[in-house]
RNA sequence: AGCGGGUUUGUGUAAAGGUAGCACAGCAGACUCUGACUCUGUAUGUGAGGGUUCGAAUCCUUCACCCGCUGCCA
């Protein structure tokens, strides 16, 4: 069962609520019905971010009309598809929240009628048997203004029907003929100029063995699919607006129980993302990456693994929009999103990247005492922890400047008092560098009468609250340093291979970057995700998810540096 | 070239002839036990020209530019 995630009302409407809401108004094509959408996933792959954006339109139209939205597989192509992803693309889905109920189909699960419907069609002379080469078809089909030919258009409908059993009997090989539809070998639209409707293809289906020989194509399939399972309304991206003509010809011209209506929208870019499935295949294939799931993926479960919540994910696909002009995406939204999310749910654990030893010198050699800190400043509920706190602290190394930049209010000599987050108030007073100046103690002295962090006479503290933890309890983690697969510039821009645009620090971290980090709370997960803009996160395939938050930040820009 | 789409601030997206708004990013402040969060303020936009109208991002028209399609992929 999909877990409940709750978002934010939104008061969206877009082109899209547009046309259904003229479709079922009185008089409208689809009057009095209920509104239903499918999510059609190809299982060649993984789920990726894009797949939120039609996942959330589709779901969302569904659930805003009252209707409902079923999850089907397509699978009318046995060269690309595996049963690894049905189960993956599942489980994503799920994960997001969205929730099928019981309508889990199979495309491939409909042979049997979209062949009935091809015999159909040949029997209405509308369909007929090409046995055109794969090379003649290519040669027959024309060009701009150009026809296109076949010497078998006007074949008996007899021989086509018979010729199609026997294709379906297996008794020709690959590609020695197909079935199309007649419609139009002069349309300026390619895609009515007689479309291919079935193929023959002697491979093993991934749900059906070796059942069938021959396969219908999307476009055939699709609609009959769509008609079948009562869906009005099917979306889907732009680059099928030019097969809309030819998903009416086979709604209008098959046998089908109702007429679907498809509507196309815009596709996801992000920027300096790379999104397409044929480009993250090739990433995994190559072994650039570890694997689908590799933290720096824009896939679901890559997501996943760098921190990403589910809540996050969907909020940033709900605001997005819809529309059909191409759109790109900054990356920053997204992490927007995320933060957002994360600032309300994530735990709090001070943890420091960079350690520089903070030698508090008044304060008592031997001694040891807890403070509290809470968990999430803006949740309560989560409640608070105890903290060991002693003489001898690591702290961030940019915590410290010997010579104060402008604006600069944590410590150096002679600077503001600090507050060291829920234990004391400080104030610095040197520090120790070794022979290469490179500073390796900061010392500091604290106010003993503000325990937990507050100033027993009330006076306000200049400088920052710095967060610390204690030498000696201190727990050594590893923590990864995690960006995306960014490119510079522009992927789909450059005219050069896109591999050659990844950004090269995120390949480098690939080897494993090791920060040293310890921890404050010694119960804190081992393995922690860093992410820019200021976030760990617990990397969720080695233990359960959760999040821990780190107070600076790092821009996308810097992540192109060095 | 043929067919199909598109163009609102840096980015994304609203405004169904009637105040061009929202979010993110930016900038400037305030607040804060995370330089986070929050809050306040602020700059920047209807691709161009003509027309209809009291009034146009919206309707008409001409033009410009951008994208997709020419798989027996989806």
């Amino acid at each position: 069962m999909a877990d409940e995630i709750k978002l934010p009302e939104l008061e969206s409407r877009n082109f899209i609520h547009a046309f259904i809401e003229e479709d079922i108004a009185p008089g409208g094509q689809y009057e009095g019905m209920t509104v239903h959408t499918r999510f059609p996933p190809e299982p060649n792959g993984y789920l990726h971010i894009g797949h939120c954006k039609a996942l959330t339109i589709d779901f969302g139209t569904a659930e805003k009309y009252g209707g409902l939205c079923n999850l089907r597989m397509d699978d009318t192509n046995p060269t690309k598809e595996d049963e690894e992803f049905v189960e993956a693309i599942k489980e994503d889905i799920h994960w997001l929240g969205f929730d099928w109920g019981d309508r889990f189909f199979y495309g491939s699960d409909y042979f049997e009628e979209d062949y009935r419907q091809a015999e159909g069609l040949i029997k209405k002379g509308l369909a007929y048997v090409c046995q055109l080469t794969p090379e003649e078809f290519k040669e027959y089909r024309g060009g701009v203004g150009v026809p296109a030919r076949s010497p078998w258009r006007d074949r008996p409908i007899e021989e086509s029907l018979d010729l199609f059993h026997r294709m379906r009997a297996g008794e020709f090989p690959d590609g020695a003929m197909t079935l199309r539809a007649k419609i139009d070998l002069a349309s300026g639209n390619f895609n009515m100029r007689d479309p291919v409707l079935y193929r023959i293809n002697h491979l093993p289906h991934h749900r059906h063995g070796n059942t069938w020989c021959i396969y219908p194509m999307y476009d055939f399939a699709h609609p009959i699919q769509d008609a079948l399972e009562g869906i009005t309304h099917s979306l889907c991206s732009l680059e099928f607006e030019a097969h809309r003509p030819l998903y009416n010809w086979v709604v209008e011209h098959c046998d089908l129980p109702s007429k679907p209506r498809q509507i196309e929208f815009a596709r996801l870019g992000i920027d300096h993302t790379v999104m397409s499935k044929r480009k993250l295949r090739r990433l995994v294939e190559e072994g650039r990456v570890s694997g689908w799931d590799d933290p720096r993926m824009p896939t679901l479960c890559g997501l996943r693994r760098r921190g990403y919540t589910p809540r996050s994910i969907r909020s940033f696909c709900e605001r997005i929009g819809v529309a059909k002009s191409a759109n790109i995406v900054e990356y920053g939204f997204l992490e927007h999103c995320l933060r957002e999310d994360l600032n309300e749910t994530a735990r709090r654990v001070m943890a420091v990247l960079r350690p520089v030893k903070l030698t508090v010198t008044n304060y008592p050699e031997g001694k040891t005492e807890t403070v509290t800190v809470e968990n999430n400043p803006v949740d309560p509920a989560a409640g608070t922890r105890e903290v060991c706190f002693s003489r001898s602290l690591w702290v961030e190394a940019e915590d410290f400047l010997e010579a104060p930049v402008p604006k600069y209010k944590r410590l150096y000599p002679g600077g503001p008092e600090c507050r060291l987050k829920g234990a004391y108030l400080i104030r610095c007073t040197g520090c120790v560098k070794d022979q290469a100046g490179n500073v390796t103690e900061i010392l500091c002295e604290y106010d003993p009468e503000s325990r937990g962090g507050d100033p027993a006479d009330g006076r306000k503290v200049k400088g920052a609250t710095i967060h610390w933890v204690d030498a000696a309890t201190a727990a050594d983690a590893e923590v990864r340093l995690y960006s995306d697969l960014f490119t510079d510039p522009d992927p789909d821009a450059a005219d050069k291979d896109f591999i050659d645009c990844l950004n090269p620090n995120s390949l480098e971290i690939l080897t494993g970057c090791k920060v040293e980090a310890a921890l404050a709370d010694a119960s804190a997960p081992a393995n922690f995700q860093f992410m820019r803009l200021g976030y760990f996160c617990l990397d969720s395939k080695d233990a359960a998810p959760g999040h821990l938050v780190f107070n600076r930040s790092v821009s996308l820009k810097d992540s192109f540096k060095k």
